[in-house]
DNA sequence: AATTCCCGCCATTAA
DNA sequence: TTAATGGCGGGAATT
């Protein structure tokens, strides 16, 4: 049939399994090059899904992220209303108020989960659960229940991650520290590590976005977040400006399909063959040229075949401006602290935060008597 | 060893 | 009930 092999893959030893080829990030980046084009308004996950080659399950999580920040809408089952980045500040905008306004609206802080086990103090009832449906009043009956699966969902946790970013001015923090932050913090056990796992999984669509960016801690040595924002890509509607250049770390290639060898978990390829796996999905789609590229290291923009078009990110070109230009200099108690510690810009904003005092608070001693920052 | 995070089981919720 | 959603965490790939 066709020649050469379609999952020609230049790098990696041999034919394995990648796992970045298998990232939401990329999944992220292919749906929205594939979805951020003129003519697109309505997006069918079964359509998503299929194009994109991968379960329905990863079309959720990436419409879930893509929502909290406005690109995406749901509009009934199945389907999605594609908003752009455009829509993004104001989604943004709504954001920074809803999270200065109110302590984090749904947001709770020791949610009481069905965990037996001792609970976090912290029982912050607040929150009137802001009903944005319909049916204003009447019938009172409370959402007990209800609310406890939005509150856990990957939706509301990327808004609040967003929203440490907007609200508190904290360009950079771990995706632990967020963790910590947004929960009641002292979360021992598992609690804390599948949140962190969330974390990941919304770090890296939104780095696909580029609203963020992973980078280091000024002592260079704990990775961590960076909000980019709207940053010089500002746009308003227009899908891709010329301008505007950033450098995304994850840069992939032009396939949309996504296909590849699953992660095997009791099947080794001893011998020839697929043996009986190879379940993917029938991608249809014409052009199925997969080729990845080990991080490109210069910035040298590989996409081509076809006529896929990075949106409002970065198309690649600008190799970075600064990676790091550690000024490390008097690296002192102080400037650590104006890194990691919200820094409140008002009254209220400190309000709003109060809560979350003890928890950054026990981070802080936890951190130091450990013997991470020892500079003091 | 530690960090990153893919994969998909299966509980929930919607139709 | 079936189908659509989407928590959740085991454990493999990476660092």
């Amino acid at each position: 049939m066709h020649s050469s092999s379609a999952i020609t893959d230049s790098s990696i030893r041999h034919h394995s399994y990648s796992r970045k080829q298998k990232s939401l990030g990329l999944l992220c980046t292919n749906f929205l090059s594939l979805y951020n084009r003129d003519g697109i308004h309505y997006i069918g996950l079964d359509d998503a899904a299929t194009r994109l080659g991968v379960e329905r399950r990863r079309i959720y999580d990436i419409v879930n992220v893509l929502e909290s920040v406005g690109v995406l809408a749901r509009k009934a089952k199945n389907q999605y209303t594609w908003k752009g980045f455009g829509a993004i500040p104001g989604a943004l905008q709504e954001l920074k108020e809803e999270g200065l306004r109110e302590n984090f609206n749904t947001f709770d802080g020791g949610n009481d989960n069905a965990k037996k086990d001792d609970d976090e103090t912290l029982s912050n009832p607040s929150t009137g659960s802001q009903n944005d449906k319909s049916n204003p009043s009447s019938a009172a009956s409370k959402s007990l229940k209800n609310d406890n699966r939005r509150e856990k969902s990957l939706a509301l946790l990327t808004q609040n991650f967003v929203k440490l970013f907007i609200c508190t001015s904290v360009e950079m923090i771990s995706l632990d520290e967020a963790a910590r932050f947004l929960l009641g913090d002292a979360h021992n056990a598992s609690i804390m590590r599948t949140k962190v796992r969330r974390l990941y999984d919304i770090a890296n669509v939104l780095s696909s976005m580029n609203l963020i960016e992973k980078t280091h801690t000024i002592d260079t040595r704990k990775p961590a977040f960076r909000w980019l924002g709207l940053k010089g890509k500002v746009d308003n509607e227009p899908a891709y400006s010329p301008n505007h250049n950033e450098s995304r770390k994850r840069m992939f290639g032009t396939d949309v399909t996504n296909i590849s060898f699953k992660r095997n978990k009791l099947d080794l390829f001893t011998d020839g063959n697929s043996s009986k796996n190879t379940k993917m999905q029938n991608n249809d789609n014409g052009s199925s040229l997969c080729q990845d590229d080990r991080n490109n290291s210069k910035g040298e923009t590989k996409q081509s075949s076809k006529s896929y078009q990075f949106g409002p990110f970065a198309p690649v070109s600008a190799p970075k401006v600064s990676e790091n230009n550690s000024v490390k200099r008097v690296l002192d108690w102080e400037s650590l602290a104006s890194t990691y510690r919200p820094q409140y810009q008002n009254q209220a904003l400190k309000d709003l935060f109060s809560h979350y005092q003890e928890a950054w608070k026990s981070w802080y001693s936890e951190v130091a008597g450990k013997k991470q920052l020892q500079i003091l």
